[in-house]
DNA sequence: GTCTATAGGATGATAGAC
DNA sequence: GTCTATCATCCTATAGAC
């Protein structure tokens, strides 16, 4: 049993991993089990089809973010702050789950059922709680006055495109990178 | 001919539009011909295959920016001022070829040969050209000494996804949409 | 220019031997 | 737990009638 999960966690990870270079479309059971020297029947005896791969893969990446802005929000910070934890808390993921991030970012459509419907009330529910740290801070005077979306996807457009880049450029140090992240997206650049 | 040719472009629309949505590996042939209430084997009437599409759709478009930036360098403007000009580019185009963005942005990959060389090549040279702006608007104090490689992801991340979001909250007027935009993405939020 | 028919191969998944 | 063999279905693309 421990072994099996075990075994099962390794078809996550490989499967993740082949996702993120072509999508999950392109990627077929046999080109994961040639990957893991095995054949592609022997998959279903830890797995019940792709389908739950992709689901695993996605589900659990996305729960830690609703988790991390739950975590947040029960700090009662002011906005800014809250701001700067949201994005140490994208960085902070992106470094331990960076082949997770492409399927969560490109492959979620493809989920099914239960779990898209999973999927998009996490989605929905985070940018809710994002959009509404940004409109107190504006209340508060505390961010400018601009159109509350604009500046809701431009952070989280950068935030959830950082695992692209972060291993292309890669390997800053991580807190250098959150001084220069936190200091670019709210500073701005001039 | 004349005919011909605007029957290729409306595969080529509807193709963009249906990759939009599923990405390439997930849209078939019969899903094209299907969209167009015709059979699949009409289509290569009018395109050699489903690789020309995919390649018509990204290089139209990758072309466009980087005739776009061309235009911009023989300006010799502040860097701050093309800074602008690049924001407002990325918007021009967004609203003119949302659909081709999608496959620009998520299927690239799976251009072949020939046309993944032409696009990788364009891409490169956009983003060094980009680079190369901030780089001089540092070193002439108009921009922050912040590491220019996060600056340049954090714009371009935001520029690149701006399709995404723009149908979604869509048709705040252009105007608006710019001036916010450069403010946002130049300035600060605070 | 569109159709039907089909080639030729890949795909997700199952059955059953070991 | 892994294998071989296989099914049923889908895919891109071509041939040839109309």
């Amino acid at each position: 049993m421990m072994k099996t999960l075990s075994r099962k966690n390794e078809i996550i990870k490989v499967a993740a991993t082949l996702f993120r270079k072509k999508g999950y479309n392109a990627i077929s059971m046999r080109d994961i089990a040639s990957e893991m020297d095995m054949k592609a029947a022997s998959l279903y005896n830890h797995i019940s089809g792709k389908q739950e791969i992709l689901a695993t893969i996605i589900l659990e990446v996305a729960n830690e973010f609703t988790l991390g802005m739950e975590r947040m929000l029960t700090q009662k910070s002011s906005s800014l702050k809250s701001l700067e934890n949201l994005i140490e808390l994208h960085i902070d993921i992106t470094l331990n789950h960076s082949e997770a991030l492409a399927s969560l970012n490109n492959d979620w459509m493809h989920l099914e059922g239960k779990n898209l419907n999973a999927f998009i009330k996490m989605r929905d529910g985070y940018e809710s709680n994002f959009r509404n740290i940004i409109q107190q801070g504006i209340e508060a005077n505390e961010i400018k006055p601009h159109h509350p979306e604009v500046i809701l996807f431009s952070i989280l457009s950068t935030l959830r495109t950082l695992y692209i880049w972060y291993e292309k450029r890669g390997k800053l140090d991580v807190n250098v990178l959150k001084k220069d992240m936190v200091s670019v997206l709210i500073k701005g650049i001039v």
